[in-house]
DNA sequence: CATGAATGAGAATTCATTCAT
DNA sequence: GATGAATGAATTCTCATTCAT
């Protein structure tokens, strides 16, 4: 998605974008939409539905209701299952929306990447900002699909996306000669998501500060993987 | 708890005691697992609710009815009551219960446990054990407090106990000189269980092989640790 | 409300129309009878709701589920708390709907009233007319506050509405020199509620003629009051 | 029952002994006990049980639970139902004892009073001196059995009882001729005891001085009674 | 497209009462 | 007699979703 796009832009000019709540963005999140009931609606409740994210994020997904949405949004209930086909669906539609606008971050912090310690710092760096901006997000976004529906649902998760992410930037550094050879980045990805989910929600409890958080990461992650 | 017993015993028959659904262990356990501010109740209904584990890890938190976990039990709804200040409480019993079961397993593991090396891959060997026999028990023993209620309970989830153990693991390979010297063991503990969940959940969701996944997640570690 | 219509109908048709269950009343009532904190809705089901008056008046405030309002109103669970907060507030609107019928009896009886003696017989009359008509709906609506909840809810009960009716009645009356000088006329308001709603359970009890009732009580009422 | 005792005892004795728990009251008590399930007991946890008085007079019938009043007593929730049928019948029996209390401080204070002026304000006295040890006693006792319980008990309710004493009173100033001769004195005692509650009832909420209280009824009292 | 009144299955919890010990 | 663990019908209230307008 939208990769040409955020390749002609700057990467301070791609992250605005995303922080300002996506003013640009209009142009490519419909880009995703397919032409089924969920997300087909490109106007102004569209966007407005978007207050779904602070609902889910300071709320959580149980205690976020429907109609709370809705009301956020200021369009009736029966607005809310024209764009989505039910509340895990809404859910979901926030979790990839937040999931792009941390990609967009995590390629462009790549583009100037070099050496793999400097790229896993700057990742770091990137997700953590990203973070600053944007609290809770992530940690809302990551929430195990196990706890929002019995069946699974097949959908690809934030979780594996970030972890593909990952995966890829050590399969490049596998090819780059700078990660050790033996390394499962399928794994890795996993294990690397984890660790960060985990490690930066420690980090907020215990209002760590942000620096020390990513130092000490990063020294883990680039002995873990370093030649 | 039972540590002068543990002592006496062989490893395998401690962790055969808690793996075989606890025979032995109710001398022990049924008198501390409780502390839940509710009357501390022996006797036959309090050991049939624990049925609670099944359910929790088969549906989730959200799933459960407290009437399910009853009836599975064979009491009447309202000798839940009587046992559990509510579904939360029985949910952070069962937490706690599963907690205490992992920290036998790592205690005794850790007991033979020579180097660093040696000491994670022991480690990882028994989790993955404990998990082989009780099949998704500590992913749902993990779910994140957040997900459970709306305000902070204050209560020590199993993250933090088990991040304490791994803590408290490094911080003696500090001691002998065989963990790099600038670590942060608290930290170090959640980006390790953070991996290990996420970690076990991919292998488990992925069906691969138990000492593949060890060997994987070994390999990481010890390379992000040793000196 | 509806003063001034009231002030346009005849006495007989401003009770007629409460008394029919106000038929002509819904142009008013449904507008003001509400004040209660829930949305202000009008239409079909706030009136079918209405039937919340037979039910609690034939089976008392703890016997009356808020289902079964609901059921007996031809609606479903959910719209009882669409138009009520819980079922105490559903109880004070019937409450206030009895107190606000009763007013206009009380006033619209009082205007042709001349002398104290003539104005308390014309009072009772009403009031035992209107409870002719609406059998057992004072008794209920009297229901003391204490009974229906623990903690005190601040609001204004029908007793002391109806009690202070009956106050600035007698200030009426010690200003034109009718009732004796020393008259604590908020009190004597209290006892002449207290008294009519003890002595109208009795002639209810003992099936007594109506008119004997209101003879014996107008002959102690105005013993009592006049100079 | 136990007037022989009564006038053998100075007023005061007997006031004492019911304002000091009955300690004295044993012997009578269980006189009134038929051979009946209900109040069979003597010993000690039917003592105990009294208990009950504290809990209904706080938080009235509803809010008060079988285990509560056993609880306070310091025996089983099973040992209840040893003394009493149910929780009405509990309810019932301290309604009882309040009234057979209160009859105590009428009887005595009408044993010297003289003019019907002056035994009105004397049992006035009498009751507001009881409700003050006693506070709260009077107006639990007096809940509406139609509030306890849908169908009718047919039990004699302590309302009936006082209108009854009121009754008779009345019933004997009109035969010394200081009543007015048309006096319905069954209705009345029904207007007087309503009048009382509700009086007393709003003298409690409005903090009002006892003295004023007494005052303002009996001057009304007075008034609609005497010739 | 948009609405919001209406729905009713379902959830958590309570409590009067029983009965085996 | 005394106990208190056990019961399950019953209660209040919620909330995801629908559908007539």
């Amino acid at each position: 998605m939208t990769t040409e796009e955020a390749g002609s832009r700057t990467r301070e000019a791609a992250e605005a974008a995303i922080l300002e709540d996506r003013q640009t963005g209009e142009a490519t999140a419909p880009d995703e939409a397919d032409g089924q009931g969920v997300a087909v609606l490109t106007g102004a409740s569209r966007r407005k539905l978007e207050s779904r994210r602070k609902l889910f994020v300071e709320r959580g997904y149980h205690e976020t209701r429907p109609q709370d949405i809705s009301k956020a949004a200021g369009v009736g209930h029966g607005t809310f299952y024209l764009h989505f086909e039910d509340k895990l669906d809404c859910f979901l539609a926030f979790t990839e929306e937040a999931a792009d606008e941390l990609e967009i971050f995590v390629q462009t912090h790549h583009a100037v990447a070099g050496s793999l310690e400097e790229g896993i710092r700057e990742l770091l760096t990137a997700i953590f900002e990203y973070s600053d901006k944007n609290p809770g997000v992530l940690a809302a976004a990551l929430t195990d699909i196990s706890v929002l529906s019995t069946g699974d649902t097949g959908k690809k998760m934030p979780v594996d996306r970030w972890a593909d992410v990952w995966a890829q930037l050590m399969e490049h550094w596998k090819e780059t000669g700078e990660a050790f050879a033996e390394l499962d980045t399928r794994m890795a990805g996993y294990l690397i998501v984890g660790a960060i989910k985990q490690g930066g929600a420690y980090g907020f409890r215990r209002r760590l500060e942000r620096a020390d958080v990513i130092e000490g990461m990063a020294r883990l992650f680039v002995r873990a993987l370093k030649k």
